[in-house]
DNA sequence: GTGAAAGCGCTAACAG
DNA sequence: CTGTTAGCGCTTTCAC
């Protein structure tokens, strides 16, 4: 009624089914080459003394754990702001799941951690990890990559170290950012406006950098030429995007558009807009980016925006991990490098950028 | 380079320091009666070999995996609309991180994952768990009571089946949701206000119920009883908010104050109440619940709600089931229960409650 | 105090 | 096809 003392073991079911514990280990792995009665057998055995096989033991032979882990190095609390790494985790955990592998959570809370961070993953207590590390110069992505465990980054990492920037193997997954921005600000134009300013997300992320890049190609392109006064840094929260607002209005108050790098500095700045008697869209458009569920269609007018499927990329980066994971199987990956892979499936993508779409609403 | 072939095991460490594997054992156990000398010679040999023990090899013997299962339950997506358990998760992964013990992440999307996490949670594979299933007549509470897990629940279980409903050690946290939600209902009577209206969570979880008994017991304590017309049953979001004030505002005209269910829907309520020209508090007082970071404060106008400490709530989930597991070491906890338990520590709280503040702003 | 030896429960050759 | 036999790397009595 309350804690099965002992569980019973192979040894137990094989007993039971009066077959020896190879043949039972055959039948709870799949069953391959034992006859249909036999596994029959083994398989009710299996049921009446309700076995499960004993991960530690399996583990401990096989060196497999079907375990992957997900670090989150989130200093500030902003993961918390933003569906966006709650909606990654669902991706995530269906596509683990999907295939019998657990997630094992690591969040830091700073370079304290790191150390425990590296120390675990080295440890080889799971197969892989899936990092989200989207601040430059943070040392976490080279640690790991030393730690030498598969793993497949959230988001374009930054190496700092530059000579590293286009190391192959390094896998990622990310969407389109500055195409997205591009995308966006082209859609601005289209509307025929031509002050259209940036609020940029975090500039130390590389989806704030490369949404920034896309606007830059836009303005440059089609505008020919970048005006300065019309960026102003933020950091993707609402209160940042209302800063911003300000500042841009301060200095442009001609300003006929704006881009903002996220949703959610979006509606900083419609507030402000809004405040300062603007009408949007008529007096400034406005586009925000990531369709974020409530806060996009909810915002007041409903944001205009550059849509990337989130809960996609999750499932990306997993399924990416996993085979990869399958894909090494019995290959040694040795010291010798000398000859290089002739196997095709070696050359795996370094990054997976998953396209972004316009949804286009009220705003813009 | 690429990876550490294979890792040092206890025996290369032993060779290395010119001692047996047990005593190498011993001092990467905490270093018990084994002599100075010994053990730093030991503890320099793990070190030049960056010796990790291997964790499946370990829980094999001890039967300890040093991990714990957090287990979410919710069909819904709205486990991502609200900060909550992103929260609630840094806290348990704090304190989890403080005693070494890893956090295995469970999510489920409907009744389909439940005989999985059933499976994996009575495979033995972690220590314990840490479950929020905040519906009533989910079924998996009872599931994972019969796997005979130590378990601790993230907010009052209900057991559908109400026999079990009072059945002791079963160990939950929760914030005073009932007394919050009197302290809230109290302030706005102390402000003059009669009309009271309250809109209310989902009324399939034990929060929004025992919200609205707080609600209720003022009511009829303070004013002389409750009209049901000034009661709105919504869902703890934003739109839910907005069609609650608006049903409300159509039936009551004469409302002179909200109690919402959640910091959320108050959002909606606010909004409604702006475009149908009331000014608040002047004319309608609002209330809150969570005082949960940017919603409350960045509210327009900022949000007078009840506290709870989301955080701490997770962190003292996390600590309870690590304690009680340590508690319960060489604890057989046989089939004999005939004899009620003589130790005191067995007798371990039901529910721990965490005390709410009101957290007086603009808005009432 | 320290070492030797016996498994924990399972898989993976290898025979038969 | 099925059984026998070694371990995987660690902890833990039990002698010394």
């Amino acid at each position: 009624m309350t804690e099965a003392v002992s569980r019973p073991t192979l040894e137990a079911v094989a007993a039971r089914a009066g077959v020896s514990r190879a043949t039972v280990s055959r039948v709870v792995n799949g069953g391959d080459g034992v006859r249909k009665p036999l596994a029959e057998r083994v398989r009710r055995a299996v049921e009446e003394l309700g076995y499960v096989p004993n991960q530690a033991a399996r583990s401990l032979v096989t060196r497999r754990h079907d375990a992957v882990a997900v670090v989150i190095a989130e200093p500030e609390a902003r993961v918390f702001a933003d569906p966006f790494f709650a909606l990654q985790l669902r991706g995530i955990s269906k596509e683990l799941t999907a295939h019998d592998n657990q997630l094992v959570l690591l969040l830091t809370e700073g370079r304290a951690d790191h150390a425990r961070v590296a120390r675990y993953l080295a440890g080889g207590h799971v197969d892989g990890a899936l990092v989200f590390s989207l601040h430059l110069d943070d040392p976490l992505p080279g640690l790991i990559h030393e730690a030498g465990v598969p793993t497949v980054f959230g988001g374009r990492p930054d190496w700092g170290d530059h000579t590293r920037a286009q190391e192959p193997g390094v896998a990622y997954v990310d969407c389109d950012n500055r195409g997205g921005a591009r995308t966006a600000v082209r859609h601005l134009v289209g509307l025929g406006r031509r002050r259209i300013a940036h609020i940029t997300g975090a500039l130390d992320q590389t989806s704030a950098v490369d949404r920034f890049d896309g606007y830059r190609d836009v303005m440059a392109d089609a505008l020919g030429g970048n005006d300065p006064s019309l960026v102003v840094e933020s950091d993707f929260t609402p209160a940042g995007g209302e800063r911003a607002m300000r500042d841009l209005l301060d200095r442009r108050p001609d300003v006929d558009a704006v881009f903002a790098a996220n949703d959610l500095s979006a509606l900083g700045a419609l507030r402000v807009l809004r405040e300062s008697g603007r009408r949007v869209p008529e007096d400034v458009a406005v586009v925000g980016f990531d369709d974020v569920m409530p806060v996009a269609e909810q915002a007041d007018p409903p944001l205009t925006t550059v849509r990337q499927d989130i809960e996609e990329m999750g499932r990306l980066m997993a399924r990416l991990l996993l085979q990869g994971l399958t894909g090494d199987r019995d290959d040694p990956v040795a010291e010798d490098h000398t000859q290089p892979p002739a196997d095709a499936r070696d050359t795996t993508p370094a990054g997976v950028i998953l396209p972004t779409t316009l949804i286009r609403r009220a705003s813009a």
